[in-house]
DNA sequence: GCACGATCGGTAAGCGCTTACTTGACAGCC
DNA sequence: GGCTGTCAAGTAAGCGCTTACCGATCGTGC
């Protein structure tokens, strides 16, 4: 009560400092953006009427003059709840994006620059409008996991940089991805063989995903250059998903379809939910069925059997993602536009796909 | 190479609609802001010119002249890799904050709002300075965990609204967490009466925050109250991160300090640090110590064994938290300022505190 | 001591919107 | 018919910055 709470107390303007150092806007913007030459002394009262008013500039009044706000917008894939409640677990399905969101964060902080963060449920109306509201919120923007279609894109990079991640560069566009192709043929080559097996599925991600296209083609080629049996298709569809993996699994149980000697995962998610279906059939892994996933989230090695999976530097896909864009948006990234960047994997043997229990070792021992 | 990407196509402003549609900026302004009572045909014309050039107003414009960015900004503090050891992947400990940002977000989307998220290196020597920067750029601002000393939360919370997450409320600023009190006395007593142990430890979270004094003083209320011993303080402390747990234990080991029958820890990552030196030490968990956690966080249910933990609607933390800000924002929320909102909370009974086994179980099944 | 060029700093014009104020058209009234 | 009251639509003034432009000031060389 005593001190009144000025809330309204608005915070200074470049005005108020400019009165308190005694010099126009035009020295004290100067000085800040270390344009021209001010004399020392000059430069010395500004940054001291700057410090004692503790002015920051206004983020929306710089943004319009300077055409530059330091702001990327990021638009994440909201998985749909579909069932029941609101906020299922499935939350975890964003464990992915959030830690390459990280490694975004963590470049952009470099450069002045912050995240705009915005997930959208695809089967939501507005969807596509949203993003481009966003998008006037930002200089450039990165996109999770196909969340526009082709048309928008395009519309949208005519407007501002974009960049996609696990998606197809265009024209306009450049695309991040981790090097699914060598990752999945190690794990296909580590499982025929190193381990023998001859009977192999593929658990897709949701339909039309690149990254699970791409993974299963590569197993795909290594299973037929080594003769070796391929089970494929809608009936072993996943949709990246614990729930997905499980579903499958039931379904193909419950038909009575023979499981193959391993069944490799389009994603780590997926795995999981394969594994818990699996057990609940007494199914033993990898006994009887070998297991694996892909991304080696951190969860990967919590599981019971510690899951074999293909590790990609998750918070690098982010980084990158966003050195991309800022080239893009500081100008000298014409060269980038169109550019498909992949990012080294590699394959990480736990206990599911065969190999022998290995003692939990931290991620990066 | 055909059609010219003319990323240089800068997006229509109003002039252009305002041309097209054969009116003037004012009237295509109050058609899309609901201003007014444009003649059917005016609004008819700006509609159709709007969605001809596919319009969509600048932020930064809009902001400066409205005087609201429809931004908020998110603090969250990055925790620091001292120790290269164990658990580096501590990426985890993120889970929590960015669970509680989707809540944020899915919420601030229905008020139009998006979030500008920003962590902090409290080490770092900027680490104040950004926020401020960050804060020029949103309408209200959301902290997390501790991320600013009082003078500075205080300074800003002149310049706008601002709400903490598992702080303490200061007369101009809102906090909201979980109700730590009930959660842990609802431990104690399942620890104390329905399994009759008789010494339990308290591992506290990092030094001076709130939830962990909070949650130590519940226990130690509920011990004494059952004239139970409870072992705390210094030996005792992590740091809720994994390693902080672990390096306690370990070093109360080494030291040759008895265990207690039951471990109480401040969260969940703390939890898992601890489960890990005790079987690292062949101590059998629950047989010869029982293990509790705080926060159910969706791996808490995954370990072996699973975990015992105070659950709280992660989510619903931050939609509270951005709710409160939203009302601050809008200038309703006066009386917001300096509330505490505590959440519920209730203990989920799992294995690590001696109760029987159960199925792994979808988190909402 | 003066003219000239080089610097530094101030003035003012935007950036793309919102909105107070004003104009103009038209209807209703005496 | 002239006057006033209404209401839609236009004009223009900012919002808080950056920066092009230009005038003032200073130092230099003759």
């Amino acid at each position: 009560m005593s001190t009144e709470v000025s809330s309204g107390s608005q915070p200074p303007t470049i005005y108020d400092v400019a009165r308190a150092a005694g010099v126009s806007i035009a020295s004290v913007s100067r000085v800040l953006n270390d344009q021209g030459n001010p004399r020392a002394d000059t430069r010395e009262r500004v940054l001291q009427a700057v410090s004692e008013l503790g002015f920051v500039p206004d983020g929306a009044a710089r943004a319009l003059s300077a055409r530059l706000k330091e702001v990327v917008g990021v638009v994440v894939r909201r998985p749909q709840w579909h069932d029941a409640s609101m906020f299922t677990d499935e939350d975890e399905n964003l464990q992915f994006p959030d830690m390459i969101n990280r490694g975004m964060e963590i470049v952009a902080q470099r450069h002045g620059f912050d995240l705009l963060i915005r997930s959208v449920d695809l089967d939501e109306p507005g969807a596509g409008s949203r993003i481009f509201a966003l998008a006037r919120k930002s200089d450039g923007i990165i996109l999770h996991d196909r969340v526009l279609d082709p048309d928008q894109l395009d519309r949208l990079a005519r407007q501002l940089p974009v960049v996609t991640l696990a998606g197809l560069p265009t024209e306009a566009t450049a695309n991040v991805h981790g090097d699914n192709d060598s990752g999945m043929r190690a794990v296909a080559r580590h499982l025929i063989h190193d381990h023998g097996y001859r009977t192999l599925a593929y658990v897709a991600g949701h339909d039309g995903s690149p990254d699970s296209i791409t993974r299963g083609h590569a197993l795909a080629g290594e299973a037929r250059a080594a003769g070796v049996t391929l089970i494929e298709g809608e009936a072993w569809r996943g949709s990246y998903q614990a729930a997905g993996g499980a579903a499958a699994i039931e379904r193909l149980l419950a038909a009575g379809t023979a499981m193959p000697r391993a069944i490799v995962c389009a994603n780590d998610q997926s795995a999981i939910g394969v594994l818990h279906a699996l057990s609940q059939h007494g199914i033993a892994v990898p006994g009887e069925v070998a297991v694996t996933g892909f991304d080696d989230m951190p969860v990967a090695r919590h599981l019971r059997p510690q899951l074999t999976s293909v590790r990609q530097s998750i918070q690098d896909l982010g980084a990158t993602a966003f050195e991309t864009l800022y080239s893009m948006i500081s100008g000298a990234g014409f060269a980038a536009r169109g550019q498909d960047i992949a990012l080294p994997t590699h394959l990480v043997r736990r206990q599911s796909c065969g190999c022998d229990p290995q003692p939990v070792t931290p991620r990066n021992a």
